[in-house]
DNA sequence: AATCGGCTCAACCGCTATTGT
DNA sequence: GACAATAGCGGTTGAGCCGAT
């Protein structure tokens, strides 16, 4: 079984979804829900797999998605979240309402990666990059005050990152008179997450350390993160 | 005006996990 | 437990946009 095969059955189309397949998919789910997906498509009159048009629902076409720029906020949310689970893009995105894996998996490899790497910050690992001596590359050495703020903001990380590992393991060793409900991942990201404030807080003092913004533009959602200390 | 190159992001692909029988 | 069907995840691709030349 290969649910990617559905892409090449005959007859079926594949690329850029026209306005007149949105509004068939669109009509097809505020009437009866998506239900099975990989029998939606005949039902729906639409000559797409099922997998397509779950990933056209999901990732466009839902009512409860959010478009357009990431807030400060939520930047910050995907780099401290990315720092304590790495490419876990759902799992991120649980934690950013409105928001798609996809587009967060996007908006970290085409933003956030660049941005981090060109603060000397290894995107993969978060940590200060260094060269083959051990020492911190700082390639246009205007980065040195900045260090100090990395060094708390991985500070804070490891010591979350900790707490997140003894987290899971109390979680997956469940006591003999808790619920049989068992957690979600969400769940226990969410829970994780909330038990992290120090992680914000860190983050908090590099960035305004780093960019010169603001608490006001941090808390704004309408904010975007900008690197203001880019001129040479 | 043409074209070139970089960037963005929607969509595809291959795979694993979960659920049902 | 075995198997099939379905759901979901993360990596990758490529079309289209846009600014620079």
């Amino acid at each position: 079984m290969d649910s990617s095969a559905c892409y090449d059955k005959a007859g079926l189309r594949k690329g850029p979804w026209t306005a007149e397949e949105d509004q068939k998919l669109l009509d097809y789910i505020k009437q009866h829900g998506h239900g099975i997906w990989p029998l939606l498509p005949a039902k729906a009159g639409l000559q797409r797999c099922g997998k397509s048009c779950r990933l056209r629902w999901i990732n466009y076409l839902s009512p409860h998605m959010k478009r357009g720029k990431f807030s400060m906020r939520e930047e910050q949310t995907i780099i401290q979240l990315h720092a304590l689970l790495g490419n876990k893009w759902s799992a991120i995105a649980s934690q950013l309402p409105k928001r798609t894996d996809n587009q967060i998996k996007n908006h970290w490899n085409t933003h956030l990666k660049k941005r981090l790497t060109k603060m000397g910050i290894d995107p993969v690992t978060h940590k200060p990059k260094t060269d083959a001596l051990g020492s911190v590359i700082d390639q246009s050495n205007k980065h040195a005050s900045n260090l100090g703020h990395m060094a708390q903001w991985e500070s804070a990380r490891v010591e979350a990152e900790a707490r997140f590992v003894r987290e899971m393991k109390s979680v997956s060793k469940p006591p003999l008179d808790s619920s049989p409900t068992q957690l979600t991942n969400k769940s226990r990201v969410g829970q994780a997450r909330q038990e992290c404030p120090d992680v914000l807080k860190a983050w908090q003092g590099v960035a305004s350390g780093m960019f010169g913004i603001t608490k006001d533009s941090l808390e704004s959602p309408a904010s975007t993160f900008t690197i203001q200390e880019t001129s040479q």
